[in-house]
DNA sequence: CCTATATTTCGCCATATAACGAAACCAGAA
DNA sequence: TTCTGGTTTCGTTATATGGCGAAATATAGG
């Protein structure tokens, strides 16, 4: 069958048709962000959202970066982003105002604020 | 709960993530058309097809209009159309050259050719 | 090498979704 | 009203998906 057009945006709209990885995306916004740091702001298993992530990437709705044990996820730039940038940026002008997006938002804030280290001590903690 | 927008908006996400629902906005591009219309180029039970144009309906990507026994359904314009035009743009951008998309509005074609009480008679037949 | 640990993969369970056929609904014709 | 027929709703079934914990993977540090 290979790799068709229907196919592809499929694989991007049923990767959109999901509230968790719909926040990741709003997350990422404000930039890169270590997978521990996703984990707390949504309060799923680390398991739950490496499936999520996995599922976005595949998209090309994010990129993932390897940085010794730390795994990296941003959105797409450049010519990577040609394909998806329409539709990041409806999404993202739809849920500029959205209050529990916003929450989101703070709550990143709160643990970007300590170092990864730290936060995934505490998870354990 | 209420109408957040996250909602509304994953409502949008969910009925664009399914091949079926694809290929009816697609087809949709050509204009109005009738459920049995639909029904013939789909190749699928009435019953499926009303029910992801209810879907498609509830996330306001398609208008439903009844004429006596015939529903028809084309794509909304307009005002109606504003919080969901970038995206249905982006999807039909990505899938204009799609061959299974193509092979959808060449049978179309045939199928509007012949008017829509022809048609049901036929499908019974 | 051995331990600790961030991330991913795997297996399982619960829920969601798409498909169909049968029955209900509803508008026009007789 | 009664019959016809397009559409929708309902009930059922099979598959897909999201969630978790346990185990596997991989990498930094002792």
């Amino acid at each position: 069958m290979s790799n068709t057009a229907v196919r592809s945006i499929l694989q991007v709209t049923k990767a959109l048709a999901d509230l968790q990885r719909v926040r990741v995306l709003m997350l990422l916004q404000g930039g890169e962000l270590c997978v521990c740091q996703i984990v707390e702001v949504l309060g799923l298993a680390p398991s739950t959202v490496s499936k999520h992530l996995s599922i976005l990437a595949a998209a090309n709705l994010v990129i993932s970066r390897k940085d010794g044990r730390w795994a990296y996820y941003r959105l797409p730039e450049g010519a990577a982003a040609v394909a998806v940038a329409p539709v990041l940026e409806w999404l993202f002008r739809s849920l500029k105002n959205d209050k529990f997006i916003k929450q989101d938002k703070q709550k990143l804030k709160s643990v970007v604020a300590c170092d990864p280290e730290d936060l995934c001590r505490r998870r354990r903690g």
